[in-house]
DNA sequence: CACAAAGTTTAGCATTGGCTAAACTATATG
DNA sequence: CATATAGTTTAGCCAATGCTAAACTTTGTG
């Protein structure tokens, strides 16, 4: 019985963890999603752009983006715009992908699309490999 | 040209603070509905068993309860088991009704048990009543 | 080309959510 | 019933993510 309980507990944690560790992962997942998205839209992003979209404040962006810039997913000069760098790309890349199925998903499903939008935000950071498939499945038969 | 930008920054910056709203409530749900399985499957719930499952230190839960406790989420006394007020055991049944949805909708999909469990983990803080609806009507079709 | 306006960064603060180590309390047993 | 052990809390640290106000650059205009 103790037994059964503290394996149930061991599981029960790791699912746990890696909500905990996505959530780590995420705001930077956003930002270059988002920096990508400015890029391929307006030719460059700048700071200001990415504070709007996010709807945080200037000085919040440059303090990210410092971080960013450490864990060498931008590049970025002072005063000037930002530049993804390439593990950048790719994370960005790997976003939008996710980013488009689920949505898409949750269209198919039925929902509309304003919450198709904001529930596939937030959603996006913590569907698997296996549910995206699923998901993409789905959407292939029923979109 | 710059006043429809604008206007799809606003509807994208509502989204990502609906997300980073998600995330502080997110913890005190997590904690609630923890609480509320050990009471109903020990009969109490201690800091231990609730550090234990989610994964952190004792210490951490200790901090975490003392500010659901000033939100009236749950009451305590030292070196005693925890207990749910009313809107504890409010926001706990809402979660878990919410997560069932999630998981047995995922598990409908097709997904595995496992994949199942931990991403319902996360996706659960993350889904407005349109797509949980959306999800129940798929379970009851499909489940 | 000087200077005002617009844009960006720095400084300094708060909160959340983690940790470890040390102190304290409760409990179970000899 | 005294005390060792198990369980809990406190103290004090850190990193991340947010903010506002002040300082500093850049840019566009007269």
């Amino acid at each position: 019985m103790k037994r059964k309980l503290q394996a149930a507990a061991k599981i029960r944690s790791a699912a746990f963890r890696r909500v905990r560790a996505d959530h780590t992962s995420e705001l930077a997942a956003d930002y270059v999603e988002l920096i990508a998205e400015l890029i391929e839209e307006k030719g460059e992003a700048r700071g200001t752009d990415v504070a709007l979209r996010l709807g945080v404040a200037n000085a919040t962006v440059v303090k990210t983006l410092k971080r960013l810039q450490d864990g060498g997913l931008v590049t970025q000069e002072p005063y000037r715009s930002i530049f993804l760098t390439e593990s950048g790309w790719h994370l960005a890349d790997a976003g939008q992908r996710k980013h488009k199925i689920v949505e898409s998903f949750l269209l198919a499903l039925g929902v509309s699309t304003e919450t198709a939008r904001i529930d596939s935000e937030g959603i996006e950071h913590h569907v698997s490999e296996e549910t995206l498939k699923a998901m993409a499945k789905f959407v292939a038969r029923n979109g």
